[in-house]
DNA sequence: GACATAAACGAACGTTCGTGCTTATCTTCA
DNA sequence: TGAAGATAAGCACGAACGTTCGTTTATGTC
């Protein structure tokens, strides 16, 4: 790997942990430099414009994502594990030492819904494909008769994904020590309504 | 009213459907300006810094909040109904006009989770409120037999607000023309899981 | 109608924003 | 080791930021 993509990648960790504080475009060339000790200039040469900087950091962020979230859950078995592997490890993302401001795109998710242009199609694409693992996930779970098959996986992944926003909310803006264990509560039951009559009473 | 006053309040209403799009640290008094016709510095004068600005944005969000959500739905009748209004006057107020970027809570919310401050502060404060009118409500309908004692409110108005920020994050960002829907769904879900034995076989 | 106050303006302040261009300093490989 | 090319710095730009100033125009009171 040349020296250039080194520094590249040491920005876009940076980048993406400022932008978990400060949105994407709160995210300044400036104070990123600074942070980096590097020249405006020299950063900026890495990208060509903001926009370009933007871009580079969603995808940097959910490339991370996909690594610590998605693919580790994949690996539990089918069914209720997996879908609760994917809550945990959301959880824990949102805390993880890369993003001191929460996760990255509830923040660019509010800042950007409505300022079109390619910033924001890029973070709906992948916003949909992180609901559309959680739906994958459920109708795998309903196929291995994990839970009954009146349960309706996109109604689910909706509902779940709220659970995690309140979470977000309560834990970061109201600072409630509580919101952990609303959250999981709150999962426990969504989980509860989906599972099949025999795992039921278990 | 003095001629001020009157401006002043023009000035805060435009600002609070500004500040519902890019937010408020992304609320700009040149561009406020330009919006009302009014001078930089004329309009600058109103509030002697942006900050005191912000602060008076908030104010005024709640004031119409409070005046078109709450006050409307607390007049509803204890137990389902008046929790059903707090939902659906919410809804509506995330859809209305004065609001053209959704709701300004929700934007702040992400905007200042992690900006300490007195406009944080304050947010906070409002939230805490709005939470605790759903708590209360919540307590009242089970004082009056509408839901079964071993609901917990608190529990109750969490998952509430999951479901709210769930749907301003389909409608807003998705554009998910089911969101209502799903919206609906969970919410009567939510609520069902808490009348109590007696209304839920009428 | 004269006077005092309130309200809005226009110009400028110092910073910071994103973005170019030109130069210098490193890496890399023959 | 030295030439070629990649990488970062230096400097400057126009625009926009919040803020301050002195001045002008509108309003309200006796």
């Amino acid at each position: 790997m040349r020296k250039g993509d080194l520094t590249r990648q040491a920005i876009l960790d940076r980048a993406t942990g400022l932008a978990s504080k400060v949105g994407l475009e709160g995210l300044t060339i400036g104070a990123l430099a600074t942070e980096l000790q590097l020249s405006k200039s020299g950063l900026f040469a890495h990208f060509h414009s903001k926009e370009a900087l933007q871009l580079q950091v969603l995808d940097h962020g959910a490339a991370v994502f996909v690594e610590s979230v998605i693919r580790p859950a994949i690996a539990e078995p089918r069914g209720e594990p997996r879908i609760r592997a994917l809550f945990e490890r959301w959880l824990a993302w949102t805390q993880s030492s890369p993003l001191p401001g929460g996760c990255l795109f509830v923040q660019a998710a509010v800042e950007l819904d409505d300022r079109p242009g390619p910033v924001r199609d890029r973070l709906v694409q992948f916003q949909r494909q992180w609901l559309g693992v959680i739906v994958t996930s459920m109708e795998l779970g309903i196929d291995a008769g994990a839970f009954h098959n009146v349960a309706d996986p996109e109604q689910f992944a909706h509902d779940v994904y709220g659970v995690m926003l309140a979470y977000h909310h309560a834990s970061r803006l109201l600072r409630d020590p509580r919101a952990e264990a609303r959250a999981r509560r709150a999962f426990d039951a969504l989980l509860q309504s989906a599972v099949a009559p025999a795992e039921t009473h278990r």
